[in-house]
DNA sequence: TGCATATCTGAACACATACTCATATATATA
DNA sequence: TATATATATGAGTATGTGTTCAGATATGCA
């Protein structure tokens, strides 16, 4: 069953039936960085306190300034990595940009991870 | 309805009681900490690819290392802090660790990822 | 015990990134 | 048009992070 493979070069593969298959199976290198960034934008405090609150209610930039502490252009910066991932949208009513998530994946992911901290450790 | 409230401070608010209902809804700092580092473990190539391989077999570190086309060190790496997040597990046989992930939480979070990137782009 | 293999660990470095500051743009109103 | 407000943008910077390299651990076997 071990086909115990050791070149020169230094990939060393114990299982190449294994590598192969996983090789197969790989999603397109595309794909997986665009999963990469979305899940890369999920895990930064500031954009995660957005987008838990933006789940309740639309609010504006200077709103969730004063709610994270941080400044407006801070922000700003982050909610247009977020609009450009198609995590939240935006309208415009007069000078005020409302911000809402852009569907309910953030939500589900939010949902899903929080599940996964919050169930009791076991041993491996 | 609107509070425009303008203070010395650069904490300028526009609407007072969204951003008191975000203080008062707003998760834990610790929890949210967790979540940060859960969705900054998936939003990294290699873990990801890691991740996606291990979700249809186990895997041992050199395999891996092959799949990926990095060192053993390197996956060695990212492998610790995948099962301190507690989002893959282990099993010796000898000298060789086979890891395999944790839980479906990894899988499901993938799932619902792949379901939003794969969603048309609607304007705003 | 001694050697080989598989994995782990710590240090160092190159690169990414989140923030602030200064400034630009857009909308509303006088 | 001129002014004020809300947001966006670009540059600069400090911190974070993924990798490799060198060396340490751990298991198996002669």
């Amino acid at each position: 069953m071990k086909h115990i493979k050791k070149d020169k070069c230094d990939c060393r593969i114990i299982h190449e039936e294994k590598v192969n298959e996983a090789r197969q199976r790989a999603l397109d290198d595309l794909v997986t960085e665009n999963l990469c960034e979305t899940f890369k934008a999920l895990g930064d405090m500031s954009r995660l306190k957005v987008l838990w609150a933006l789940e309740y209610q639309e609010m504006c930039v200077c709103d969730l300034a004063a709610l994270l502490g941080i400044t407006e252009s801070a922000v700003s910066h982050q909610l247009r990595l977020l609009r450009t991932l198609r995590l939240v949208k935006n309208r415009r009513e007069g000078t005020i940009l409302y911000y809402r998530l852009a569907d309910d994946h953030v939500s589900q992911l939010v949902r899903i991870a929080l599940e996964h901290i919050q169930e009791p450790g076991v041993k491996n």
